[in-house]
DNA sequence: CATGAATGAGCCTTCATTCAT
DNA sequence: AATGAATGAAGGCTCATTCAT
């Protein structure tokens, strides 16, 4: 897993490095073939042109933020609030899917077909979500702004740069979670 | 307000506008000319380079956030919370700032520059919120991970692209900003 | 002398020091007006363009260069070797024609205009060297021989760069004064 | 010999043909690529950019200016006077090197590293020539002053516009070798 | 007259794309 | 397949020139 085989998944690979760092503007043949140690011009020999490689991008972003996560937390077995648990670990904890998703996110605002990937996205992680605080709490309206609030608060919390005093970050992070979790009355 | 009076302003305003569209990369100085009506060649009377108008847009956005908005509510007066709620109004509700404000977030993952500025913003909104949550509640890490929570909400619920069934946006988030503005016990 | 009064003067002036540093395609209206401190706009009150300036630059250079040197030794008196010795000086030590003249014996290389006015000037120097010259020397091949290499040095003395062991440029330059103006047996 | 092989040698061809009839300012790459029937965009395959190209003419020119010379005037033997007047010829009569070499002559009074680039030459050649003057006249001095007399006369002479009654320019520089080279008494 | 503002041409550089080998 | 080479479009910047005020 991880593994990269084809020359094909490589330039994809780097294609999503470079949308990190650099934003979807930052993608162009030119860097991540320097990047790659190759010229350019083979690149033209696995996709039809740039778009193509970024279509190819988002499919494989959009398998492994849902399928991927889907099969392995299916394989762990579990509850529905250790699987929630353990898709929260896979989704927002992960040095490999995190970092693409915030880059994602920024991305959609700015194209209709990436939103559209995202809210596909975004309703299959909402929806375990939901299941879970729909064991805490039975009021339907509360389940949602407990949910949007943690789902919040796990893409913001990487992108609020105010200072905490007295505490840190993850201690706070971690109050909120109780505060969301705790069974209402 | 809000009325543009010199050319300057108006490159300012325009490269605001297509930042929030199209991100930094987005603002080149040969579109927003056209988009102007005028030739690239006259941006550089008012400038020294596309760097100097990003650092002027930013000088803009930073002031419109923090010092224009504490100018407001200070003049409409009012208690912390009242403040605190303008404060909110004026910042997230708003068609200028919040759409700016979503951009520069982005923009902050990829330049030290614009991160620094926009920890200064934060931490100035965050005070505000601090203050009347801390009225709310006697823990100081509730109080930090409650304002966490809203100001995670009032960030990401924007770019959060899952449904709600059979609710509303509008109604979760009012009764998030009830779950968190409820005195605890 | 020398005193610069009327604001078409100035720009002459401002061009004539930008030629001797950057060449004439350094010499550009905004960088001299930044230079002077006005705007580039007024200008186009002394002068139909570019080129007008460059041919006024010239003018200045040609009458400074010869009737303004003849009409100063002219006044000095003296014999014809001393005329010519002070002509050398007001030509060859002046900080004000030396550079100058260095700057348009290159651009002569590219502008026939320029290089007829060279021609012109050159003559009008040369002659007076011969008179001198030909007072020591009876063969007039080697009065031109002689006017010559007095006249490559005086010029290109300044753009040798060559190091001389165990001397220093002026010992040389006096030596070869002395050699050129030994007469012959 | 002269047979010009690879496209990155066209490039630096095309601009020392420019330099010498442009002047530095007067080396662009769009203008050489029209002139070589190419487009600019395939410049930057061979050269970083403008500086690389500049720096690679100024290389070109300063191992034919000295190596090549000297390999050349080796090969060739013969004592000291038939190399100095053979890297005469080869240095001052010729169509490749003599009108570079002016143009970058000029251009050292401009550019620093130019003008120590052009020092190193300078010295090179100052050499071979104070060998063979050395011979002819005992004081070091004089020998210095012999030198720079012809080297001056050998760049400078071509730069003098003036005219010479009665005789050709051809006649007067042959005069002037001989002046430089007859020994001392 | 001088200034502020704008135009338009020219050039440097980057980069997606094509193509022969 | 991959490479080297080239094209052409886009965009940043400079600057001569014009013009209304």
């Amino acid at each position: 897993m991880g593994v990269i085989r084809t020359p094909r998944e490589k330039w994809i690979e780097q294609g999503l490095r470079t949308l990190v760092t650099d934003g979807p503007d930052g993608v162009r043949i030119e860097i991540l073939a320097r990047g790659l140690g190759v010229t350019k011009g083979g690149f033209y020999g696995y996709f039809a042109g740039r778009d193509a490689l970024l279509e190819a991008m988002l499919d494989t972003w959009e398998r492994e933020a849902t399928d991927q996560v889907l099969e392995q937390i299916d394989a762990e077995g579990g509850d529905a609030r250790a699987k929630a648990r353990r898709a929260g670990q896979l989704t927002f904890s992960s040095d490999r899917i995190l970092p693409i998703d915030l880059a994602i996110r920024d991305w959609a605002r700015r194209d209709t077909n990436v939103a559209e990937r995202l809210r596909r996205v975004d309703n299959k992680r909402m929806q375990l979500l939901r299941e879970v605080i729909s064991t805490l709490c039975p009021d339907p309206l509360e389940v949602e702004a407990r949910c949007l609030l943690a789902f919040s608060a796990a893409i913001a919390a990487h992108s609020i740069a105010a200072d905490h005093p007295a505490h840190t970050r993850d201690q706070v992070i971690t109050r909120a979670g109780d505060l969301l979790l705790t069974p209402s009355s």
